[in-house]
DNA sequence: GATGGACATGTCCTAAGGGACATATGATCG
DNA sequence: CGATCATATGTCCCTTAGGACATGTCCATC
C-alpha cells in the first residue's frame, strides 16, 4: 500500500491534481516506483473518502486539485517514522542472471553489454540531475534537499549495476563440465533427490 | 509474468517439487524475487497444462517432482535471449527518501542508521557466500557460476545502498527556509499553480 | 498407539497492478 | 467555424500478489 503514502507525500509539498501526480510518477519517479493514472485516480478517491485529502479547487477542464489534510499529513508522517520499511526488491535482471548458464556465450555477451549501456545511461542522467541541484538550480527547499538524497541513491544504484554488468562480461563462461576431469558422469539430475528427510 | 520463467529456470537445473521451489525462493531468492507457495503451486499447474513441465515422480507424502520438458527449456531460453528485460524497480526505501523532509531530524537519523545496518548486513551475507563459492565449496558447474554472478550483483547493490545510507546521515538537514535570507515569503504552496497552460 | 511436529500441497479471497478503452474540455490554427 | 490536439479524468477487466486457512502424510517419541 505504498502508493497511498506516496501520493500523500507528494501532496505534502502542495496541492496537485491526479494528472500532475501521474506525470510526476511517469517522468521522474517511474524508475523507482511505477504508478499509472488509473491507480492514482482511484487512490485519490479513496484518500478523499477517508478524509486524508480534500478537493482544493476545480480548474479549467474538469481539473480537480487535491490538498492534503491535517489527518493526511499525520498519516504520512506516521508511516515514515513508525511503520516498518518494506525492503522487498523485485529485480528481473537479477533473476535472469541466475539463468545465464542457459544462454549462448554470444547472446550473453550481447545481453550484458546492452545492460551495461542501459545502466550507465540512467546513472549518467541521475548524475547530471544531481549536479544541477548542487549548482543551486532548484533552490534549497527541504523538498529539493530530500530529492537530492533520493537522486544520490539512483546514481549509486545504477552505477553499481553498470559496473556489475561490465564485470560480468569478464567472467569466463564455465564449460558445461566436460573435459575438466574424467567427470563421474552419472549423476542424472542432481537436484532431483526425492528428499524425504 | 517472470515467476513463470523463474520456475522454468530453476527446473532447468533438475527436477524439483513445489515445496523445493518455494524454499529456494524464500531462502535465497526472496530478496530479489519474492514468491509464496500459493503462487508457485498454481503456476506449476499452469506450466504442466501448457506442457512446459511434467510430473517426474510422486514421492513420499504426496510429493510431486516436476521436470522441465523440451518445450519448457526452449521457452525459458527464448525468454532469456529474445524478450526485453523489464528494468522496473520498486524500492520503497527510495520512495520514502523523497519524503525525508517530513521527518524530525532525530527520527531521520535513527531511520538512516537502521537502514545502513540492514544493508550492511545483507551485503556481508552475500560477500561470505561469494567467498565460499570462490573457495570452491560449491563446485564449478555452470549453474553455480551463474549463481556467483548473481551474488556479485547482490554484494554490489546492497553495498551501494549501505554506503548511501551512511552518506545520507552526513547531509545537513535543510532548514525550512527561515533565516537564510529575507526570504520572499509569499509563494503560497509552490506546487499549486493551477496550470492550464 | 496416540500425539505432536515437520513435510507437502492446495484453496479462497481480497488487494494491487496495469493495459485498453471512453469521454469531456479547452487551445490552436487554417 | 470546424478540425485537431493536448489536457484531464475516469471505467472496465483481466492478471498477479499474497495473507489466511485447510488438509493430508510421514516420523519421532513418549
Amino acid at each position: 500500500m505504498s502508493l497511498r503514502h506516496g501520493l500523500l507525500g507528494l501532496l505534502a509539498e502542495g496541492p496537485a491534481s491526479g494528472y500532475d501526480l501521474a506525470r510526476r510518477f511517469s517522468e521522474t519517479l517511474g524508475t523507482i516506483w511505477p504508478a499509472q493514472h488509473p491507480k492514482i485516480y482511484a487512490e485519490l478517491g479513496r484518500l478523499a473518502a477517508d478524509g486524508l485529502v480534500e478537493v482544493e479547487s476545480e480548474g479549467p477542464r474538469r481539473r480537480k486539485a487535491y490538498r492534503i489534510t491535517d489527518a493526511g499529513l499525520a498519516e504520512v508522517k506516521h508511516w515514515l517514522s513508525e511503520v516498518d520499511v518494506d525492503h522487498t526488491m523485485r529485480l528481473q535482471p537479477l533473476l535472469r542472471s541466475l539463468f545465464f548458464w542457459l544462454m549462448d556465450a554470444d547472446d550473453l555477451q550481447r545481453h550484458l553489454a546492452a545492460e551495461a549501456r542501459f545502466y550507465t545511461e540512467i546513472a549518467e542522467q541521475y548524475r547530471q540531475y544531481a549536479e544541477r541541484k548542487d549548482r543551486g538550480e532548484f533552490g534549497n527547499s527541504p523538498q529539493t534537499q530530500s530529492m537530492r538524497v533520493a537522486i544520490e541513491a539512483g546514481v549509486r544504484l545504477y552505477s553499481a549495476l553498470a559496473d556489475w554488468a561490465e564485470w560480468a562480461q569478464t567472467v569466463p563462461p564455465a564449460k558445461p563440465a566436460k573435459s575438466t576431469k574424467p567427470a563421474k558422469s552419472t549423476k542424472p539430475a542432481r537436484a532431483a533427490k526425492p528428499t524425504t528427510r
